[in-house]
DNA sequence: TTGTAGGCGTTATCAT
DNA sequence: ATGATAACGCCTACAA
């Protein structure tokens, strides 16, 4: 049997309420029952009870991470952002993800927040609705959204308008004049936001926004990116390079199947990612791409979530953070 | 204020021990009050107290993850292999990682177990010794560690041996008779099998085992390989093929450096690497590999503890997976 | 089949 | 400075 205060007390010779408060180191203790009571939980190699402690001051100590899937590698970034710097802070990060699951999102959380299994809660790269959304607004437990925005939760994400914009203007500004886009096919906030920065980059410099110039895939693959190659080369208006919100993944496979069929990279064809991901710098020629701060997006979650739950702050927070363009060789 | 067993049982004129075994789907309830009960449940959107159900029951309801460093890609996949057969499994994942923390891996554990945060625990890649190891024994809660193998703990682990041998094997196989064979500086339990295994493939083949032909670099990464490839070619005894366990990042290092430097890959010089990370699939020539069941090893270890946990299962489980060799075109 | 009562290990509010 | 005592919300004998 574990030792607990109860112990404690009894060999010390106090009550569990004195023990209790020197262990919190509450004032208005003696200096010498401080101490004896100290050495004696040393002695007894006592470990506060965390599920008590729970109950009694109605706090789980726990944070949750709920993510839609955790194999994606850009989840998993974020996640290592907020591991480290969660370091020195205390509270446990849970980990949830929802595919395949019968929950969604907003329902896991909801169950999570009632059951009190958590304090606060982060979720990755949402897809859902605002109005589903809106459930998180409801509960008690604050909730910050990250990679996505929400007017009405705290949130950090990236300026995707201005990355893909910043990557268009590039290819623009090196007299490319007809420049094709690849995004995949869901259609999420951060796609829209991509395309939109697309567009603009397109307009302020003086070229046709023409629709057919963009094409989808259904994922972030090497495979994916090949195959769009063909359909690429077969546009009316044949572009002499591409931006890919896609993902670098596909971009990658764009740029091998670009050289498998003779095409030079970037001489013939450019090539612009998005991601920044390990093989981004493997690939020959190495892929130009928008870099996204996903570690210090996990960064300002865990620091603004834990604000929120210890009361220190109140007011709404939306983060954002800059893309980074990284110029390399496909473009 | 959230709502409580006695705010259904006022409510359903019973008491709240009967409205816990109707929750808790117990025998012995008449169908009339359950269903009463469940309505009124259903009513005032009942959930239970996680943390008090905790209490009572002595349980966490939590299995801990603990990992040295969430930064590697080898961890993440098993870890992702943990969360997608954790489904199913009613047990919160806890994660944790010791990199750039006061406590080890082991203390970390203690402290969780005493304080009875979690009810299990999965130990992925440690290095520490088996002396350390010795005190996740000594706790009521069970441990799994996977990736390492350890007698007295149940265990998941790859036949590192058994891969490099395969690795090896196949460099002499080719006709290689000069191969050398680059690891990671840390002298961990993986890496001495791994070099095991590569000796034992040489002296099958009648080669001599040259301490000189392994070299050592600092960490998994591209220009580590690029740096090693110097050193690999200023060799007394030219090597014609080299056998990475340190990781496919070096590996690629050293074939986008050979390719540098006007050596062909696998032509003039093979390389084979250890672990089939996505960008094996991208650098030209793509990577000969050895591929580690990172997703299987997550999904043995996660099962095996809960059954421990549960009480389903007391023996030692030791549970070894196979690598599979993956050719591509770098040897 | 249901109620009573006690306990799980802490914290917190009063007194003293 | 410390002790009683009552929560916290749920579970589980045992009694009725």
């Amino acid at each position: 049997m574990p030792v607990t205060l109860k112990d404690i007390a009894e060999k010390a010779g106090v009550t569990s309420a004195t023990v209790s408060m020197v262990i919190n180191n509450k004032p208005n203790i003696s200096a010498a029952t401080r101490k004896r009571v100290l050495r004696i939980a040393r002695e007894l190699n006592y470990y506060p009870n965390a599920i008590a402690r729970g109950l009694a001051t109605r706090k789980a100590n726990a944070i949750g991470v709920i993510v839609p899937n955790l194999a994606s590698s850009f989840v998993v970034r974020i996640l290592q952002g907020i591991k480290s710097t969660n370091r020195d802070i205390d509270y446990t990060v849970q980990l949830f993800d929802t595919i395949g699951q019968k929950e969604t999102e907003s329902q896991l959380f909801q169950r999570l927040a009632r059951e009190r299994r958590i304090d606060g809660a982060i979720l990755i790269g949402s897809t859902e609705s605002d109005e589903e959304l809106r459930v998180f607004k409801d509960e008690s437990v604050p909730c910050i959204v990250v990679a996505r925005t929400c007017d009405f939760l705290d949130s950090v994400y990236v300026n995707n308008a201005r990355g893909a914009d910043d990557a268009t203007d590039y290819l623009a500004n090196k007299g490319h004049r007809d420049i094709a886009c690849v995004i995949c096919r869901k259609q999420s906030l951060p796609t829209n936001d991509r395309l939109a920065g697309y567009e603009a980059a397109l307009k302020r410099h003086g070229m046709a926004v023409d629709q057919d110039m963009v094409l989808e895939v259904a994922d972030d693959t090497m495979p994916e990116g090949r195959k769009v190659f063909e359909r690429l080369m077969s546009l009316s208006r044949k572009p002499s390079a591409v931006f890919v919100p896609a993902g670098d993944m596909v971009a990658i496979g764009i740029v091998k199947e670009a050289k498998h069929r003779g095409i030079e990279v970037p001489a013939q064809f450019a090539v612009v990612g998005y991601d920044d991901i390990p093989a981004a710098e493997v690939v020959e020629p190495t892929l130009t791409t928008v870099r996204q701060p996903k570690l210090e997006m996990g960064d300002h979650a865990i620091n603004i979530i834990v604000d929120k739950v210890e009361g220190r702050e109140t007011a709404l927070k939306h983060k954002e953070l800059p893309t980074k363009f990284i110029p390399r060789e496909s473009a």
